[in-house]
This record gives C-alpha cells, structure tokens and sequence, in this order.
DNA sequence: CATGAATGAGAGTTCATTCAT
DNA sequence: CATGAATGAACTCTCATTCAT
C-alpha cells in the first residue's frame, strides 16, 4: 500500500507548514487558504488529509511532539556523569533557542497553549503530558544517579528538583524570545551558564 | 446634560473583563459581542470606550501592566537581608500562581504573546519592557546588595543571573499551569522552596 | 413668541450646514453626528429640531428652495429686451457655476437626486416641481415678450425651446464641476458665450 | 477539477445588476447583499469576483464605460454632413433617454457623481475622462468638417461650442428624467428638434 | 431644552467547510 | 484524488435613534 505512504509523508508535509505559520501568527490568524498555498497544494485538498482546521492542530502537535522527542539530543545523553549530563541539557536547550531558533520555541508555545485552553482530544493531552514527563524523568533519574555516586546530597527532593529545573529552561526559552522581540537581545546562553554554575554548586553539597 | 458616567472607570472595568475573556479564550477566539454582553452592556456602546478590538488590547494591557507594577508585593520587601529578599520573592511570585491565580498568569502570558507577536505599539511595548526591566533590577539589587555584604562572592555576573532567576519564575509558573490543566497537579511552591534551596545554596560564599 | 423664532432660526442654520455636507460627501455618508457637530451643537440636540435624518433632509431641500427663489437673480431681469434677457440668465447662471460655486450646484444636484429617487414627500416635490416650472415660464416668458416684439419668429414652440435651455444650463453647469474634478479645467463661461452667440444667432429672424 | 466558471463573464453579468441597482437607489444604499441576491448568488460569492464594495463601483464604472463606448451609435455616424450629424446625434442621444431608458442616465450620473465626489482609482477617472473626451472631439469634427465645407463661419470656436453642445444633451437627459420623476412628463424628444432647430440654424451663418 | 451615553439593527467582510467537476 | 467556486455563519464596526439626566 504505497499509496498510503505517500498520504501520511504528505500529511506530514502540510503540519510542517501548519506548525511553522501557527507559531509566527498564531493559530486563530492562520486560515486554511494560508496553509493549503503554502504547501502547495488546493484548499480543498486539505480535507483529504484533515477533517477540520481543529483536527490540523491535532495532527501538528502530534507530529510535534514525535519529531521533537525524536529529534531530542537526549538520547546521546551520558549519565555516567550526572553533573555534567545536567549541565549538557541546560546548555544545549538553550542553544536551541537562540535567535534563528525561536521559531521552534513559538510553535511549542503556541501548540502548548492553544491545546490546552481549548481542551483537546486526550491522545494529544497525552503526548503533551508524556512530553513532560519525559523530560523530568531524565533530569531526575541524572539526579538520582548523582545520589547514588555521592555528589548529590541524599536529602534532596529530585523530583521536585527536576520539576523546577524543566521550567527554568522553558522561562528561559519564554524570556529569549520575548527579550529579542522587544528589541532588548541579551545573551542568554551565557545566563543559563551563569545560573548553573550557581545552581549546579549549590546542588554539590 | 446627558447621564453622568466616569468613562475611565468604566473603561477599566471593560479592561478587566476583557482580560479575564482573552486569558480564558485567547485573544481572537473573543468577540466584541462577548466582552459587552460579560460588561453588561450592548455591543455598541464598546465602541464608545475603544475605538477598536486592537485598542481594547491595547488599553487592557496598559492596564494590566499598571496593576501588575502598583499590587506587586515589591514595593514591601527588605533588602537588609538579600538572601531573604530573593527567597521570599521566588515564594510570593509563585504563592501567586496557584491555582486559583493561574488566570493571572494566563492573561499575563497573552497579552504578552499576542502583543508582542503582531506587534503592539510602541507604547504598550515599552511598558512590557519597563515591566521585564523592573523585575529583573529588583532581583539583580538584591544580588548587588548580597555582594557589598560579603554573602554573595563578587565574581557572579549579577545582571545575567538575576535574568535567569527571573525567566525561572515565569517557566515556573508555565508549567504550573501546564501541569494543572494537563491534570497532572503537583506542588510547585514546594518544587519552589527545593530548587531556591539549591540555587541560594549555590549562590552563598 | 421669540423662541419660536429662535427655533426656526436655528433649524435653518443647521440646514444650511446639512445641505452643505450633503454636497460634499452625499447624504448617506453624511452622520447626524457630523451636522451635530459642524452645527455646533449635541448630537441628540439634532432631534429637537428634527424628526428623522430624512426630516432633516426634507427641511434642508425646502429651505433650499426657498433660498434659491429668493436668491435669485430672477426679480431683477428686465424683459423689455428678451434677447437680452435670456443671454444675462444664461450669463448669469453659468456665473453662478465657476469653480467656487461647485458647491451649490452639488448641493442642488444632491439634493435632487436624493428628493427623486427615493421619493420624497409631496411638499418637497411640489416645491422642486415649482423650481423647474419658474425657470422654464420665466425663459418661456421672455420668449413668447420677443414674438410679440417681432424678434422671435412665430412658428417656434416656446415651451419646448425653454424646456431645452434650462436643461441646457444645467448640463453646462454638471459639465463644469465634473470637468473641474477631473481637473480637466476648461473656460465654460466662454463656452457658454459662444454658444449663447450661435443659440441667439439662431433664434433671431 | 473545480467547477469550471468564466470568471470574467459572471463578474460582467454581476456589475450589470449592480449598475442597475446603484442607479435606482444610490450606491450608499444598496448593500452587497441585495447585489448577491439579484445576482442569485451567495453574499459570500461577491468576494470571490470583488475584492470589495468600492472595487464593485470601479468594475462597475468601468464596464460601463466599455460598453457606453462600444454599444454607442457614434461609429455609424456620416461626417460627410456634418449638419446632419450633429442633428442626428442629438437625436439619438434624446432617444437613449426616453421614459424607458432613465435608467441608463442614472447609471451614467450616479457612477459619475459617486466616483468623483469621493476620488476614484485613476483608471477610472481616466475612463470617464476619456468618455467625455471623446464625445466633445466626435461634435468638434462635426462643426470642423462643417467649417472646411463653408457651412459653419469660420470665426466660431469649435471646441468651446462642442463642450457646450454635449453639455445641453447631458442636462436634456437629467431634465427628462427629473420631469418624468415629478410626474410632469413633456415630450423631450421634441424639445429636442425644437432646440437643435435653432441652434444649427444660427450655426449655418 | 440640551445633552451624550447607550443601543441594536445592519453594514462590509472573512473563512471553515462543502461539493460538483 | 484534487480542486476552487460557492456559501452563510459570525466577525468587527457604524450609526440613527432613544432617553435619563
């Protein structure tokens, strides 16, 4: 069934775009005329590959959140060294987000937020949640393991922690971009350093 | 004379309904219709408080701007004790965002975003960077004021700390919201006093 | 009664203010606010002297008239010369016209068409009936004063012939202001010279 | 493939029925819905041929100047005799008037008042220029082909007295109508010959 | 009397969606 | 399959009119 195939590539093709011009206007300023010219293709044919202008946001957050799990340095992650594997993830989610990068911050944010106010379907709520969840597994399980070979005082909360360390990193995403659109660019790499330096110290005894 | 009405107080009240609509809904996804019926008045009489939509979220932001500066527990904090006065200002900033307070982050997150991304006028912008600058000076006194005390070493780059510390408490307060409305409710002021634990321990001497 | 007085007075000032916006702008781009305003007076003050916007309409075409008749340089013709008088109506009338004078003959065409085409009341029509019934005996007259006189052979049909000269200034005078817009200038006095000359030439013998 | 239409001609047929209805009602006062309703298509449908209700007034405007031009009984004119011609033009131009065809002039005079009371696009204004242009230039030939035979004095200033020959027959035409409107009908076509008796009379020496 | 605050009907316009081709 | 012509619901905004003061 090669036919198939080629639907779902396309389909994909088409959330690409959607995603891209969802995170530079938002979605309600996105028509589907806008999404259908720029993938090339007629606004009717968009309804052979999505039910509803709803069912395109689904489909991109979808698409989304696998390409961003896919996509995530993460795995490459070595934990042997649970301090330096923290300090790799901090600095290399920033790095994802400097200027050429924002694009990619706006489209989690505006996926993020439109999903959720409006209450989507539960198979997307549950990629987001597993978005999350994945993420903070990964700082905890580098914390506990830092516990286990001694560096990290066993008293301390890790899930908590890892909590707290995921959205310092997505307020730093949000401060970025709203720093670089108001004109006020600051170097937020060398922020992120800096805090961690302070927060990786504190978090060694 | 013709009924005596205190246009800028009814033009306030406008605002805060506004805001409440567009925090709960999104911008675009609010009518006009709908923010008059929720002020209790008719559809036209809006237009005799702003002369557009846009000037609504103009003048809405203009407004929340100005209470978010007058009703900030700033203006009530002790610098005498820097350490202090970061903590406490990391407790109270995310005290506010609790559940029931997430409506106020949710208004402060879209007006921030819909402003910023079709681009508001100037005046509006300069108050959002007033508001960005005003925080993270507060933070960074504090910090200054912890290094002529002898508490924080002298070598930290305050400026860029203190716009990380601030871009932590909005991740924080994202995510807050994310969590609850995902249904994965968890702690964040607990998740708080962990991460502040840390980072303070990691800031001192 | 002086209010009354009063009254009619004002009615009439706002007249001429509404006649004047209704030949710039049309009467239906013309706002009961914008002659509020231009009359110097509130916009719900409108209403004390008129019934309706049509009412203001109705009042304005008739003081119009009324103006018109008065105004006019009719009373002062002197028939005793025909020829000539035709050729100082004629002279006259396109006087009335140049560039400065657009204003009142949009006035006129505006308030005509407006009157006609919607139908307005019979008070109104009878008084526009009356205009054109004036013009057309008074050029009538003069004609008919030089068959008496021998200049004017006998066989010509007066009532048509003044039928067509009246419409013929008004042509003139349509013919000037749309040259004039279309700033395409051209001398319609002198026009109307020469072609008074060939008119007259014409008719005399 | 789409459902083949010929945009063209259906845009044509949809400023036909517009025409129409500005000229008995005013171009204010006809809403696109009532054009999509004479047109027998959806109100939405309009935007697929217009990009706007002022882009329907200049389509409009212009369609009528295309087929004035072209539908015009000026090409079947014989200059060989002038005198005739100008007769015959005369004639023809009061028959396109009788009861029956009023509407034509008030298509010509409302598209004409509308576009340059407010300041249409400049291709408009260029047709309407070029409309009048050559209606004066059709009657300038006529008198100087006159003149070349011996029959027109030599003296006369043919362009001022075409401009003011196509005037008369415009303000011929606005009379007829305004006659007919108040219910005072007269026989226009007669006052016509009655007119243009005289005139050619006093042109022919 | 004079006023302008209040109003809703209705204007022009957009757009997600349907469907004949 | 792919398309864009067609559509009406719903949007933002205007304005003649009313009426409490």
């Amino acid at each position: 069934m090669p036919k198939i195939v080629d639907k779902e590539e396309r389909r994909r093709e088409i959330c690409l775009v959607a995603i891209n011009l969802f995170s530079q206007k938002g979605y309600d300023k996105v028509s589907i005329k806008e999404i259908a010219e720029a993938s090339g293709i007629g606004k009717g044919t968009i309804y052979e590959y999505f039910e509803s202008k709803k069912d395109i946001l689904i489909k991109s957050t979808k698409q989304f959140c696998i390409e961003m799990m896919d996509n995530m340095f993460l795995k490459n992650m070595d934990f042997s060294k649970p301090i330096d594997a923290i300090e790799t993830f901090a600095k290399e989610t920033t790095k994802m987000f400097k200027v050429d990068n924002n694009d990619f911050f706006l489209a989690y944010l505006e996926l993020l937020v439109v999903n959720l106010r409006n209450g989507s379907v539960d198979e997307v709520l549950d990629d987001l949640k597993y978005i999350f969840l994945q993420f903070r597994n990964l700082l905890q399980n580098a914390m506990e393991e830092g516990k286990a070979k001694g560096i990290i005082p066993s008293h301390i909360d890790t899930k908590k922690l890892a909590l707290a360390l995921f959205a310092y990193l997505d307020g730093l995403m949000l401060h970025s971009w709203v720093y670089h659109t108001l004109g006020e660019d600051d170097d937020f790499e060398k922020a992120n350093e800096v805090f961690m330096d302070v927060f990786l110290n504190g978090l060694k005894k």
